[in-house]
DNA sequence: CATCTGTACTACTACGCACAGTACAGGCAG
DNA sequence: CTGCCTGTACTGTGCGTAGTAGTACAGATG
């Protein structure tokens, strides 16, 4: 049965990152941390639009990424959906992405010449969050 | 005595970084994993600039990055050297940009689904290059 | 003096991101 | 069918960043 969502998103002014990965981080967040869940319909292009006075184009540029990536599956005159999990990259490829988010990790820990032990113990703590999908 | 210093440093063009972020990068890990040390010379800023067949305006601005980051010293008419150790940012800000690079790995293992356990042992082992320093 | 060093400008180009407006196809309630 | 919702696909415009190119100046050295 899907339950549609009121989706609390939050989009910072502050943050570095564009608008439009924001919004995908966050969502492809929520799926992580299962709170969203298959089935469950996304605000529409220009509801989500409005409620976080942007561009509907920015929301649906979003949305789309998020759509070719296998989160997300669209219903033709319906609306979005969280998908139903399935492999949404070859193994190469995703080790070849996880070896660069390592090396970009360690470039900052180098940075902020970061104590590594206490970085790693961290980010373990920080890493819960996604074990509770399984929970 | 400070040494001179061939810094083989590779710039990728498939690197989605731009230059100078990479520069800024190659040069501060090479300090950090001590193959770099207090008191060595860099390349002069036209030296890498043509040994990079870049722009030296691009060297330039990873220099003054470095500068004014408190890796690099400047000798005017002499050159650049590494400078010693000494605190480079309030505890504060230090671990606001750690939690920053912290978020960033966690959306990352999100986004790929990867599994944390994996990516923590991976990145554990990621981390040992700059424990070396202190050895 | 000439020649090396870093530093500081200006101008131009290319690209990504967000915004703005318009248009079209499909689903659905009246 | 009409009207209104849904996603999707365009065009164009403005703005900031990155990189290139060229010039200029101060300090150190032989």
């Amino acid at each position: 049965m899907p339950r549609s969502h009121a989706l609390m998103l939050q989009i910072a002014t502050g943050d570095p990152r564009p608008i439009s990965k924001q919004i995908v981080d966050g969502v492809r967040m929520k799926i992580a941390t299962a709170e969203l869940s298959p089935g469950d319909q996304l605000p529409s292009v220009r509801g989500l639009a409005q409620q976080l006075t942007i561009n509907p184009n920015t929301v649906a540029k979003a949305y789309a990424e998020l759509t070719s990536e296998g989160w997300l599956e669209s219903r033709q005159g319906l609306g979005l959906f969280v998908a139903t999990p399935r492999q949404r990259l070859s193994n190469g490829e995703r080790d070849r992405r996880m070896d660069e988010a390592i090396q970009a990790f360690v470039r900052e820990v180098a940075a902020l010449d970061y104590p590594p032990e206490r970085a790693l113990a961290r980010l373990d703590r920080a890493l819960q969050v996604l074990s509770r999908k399984s929970a």
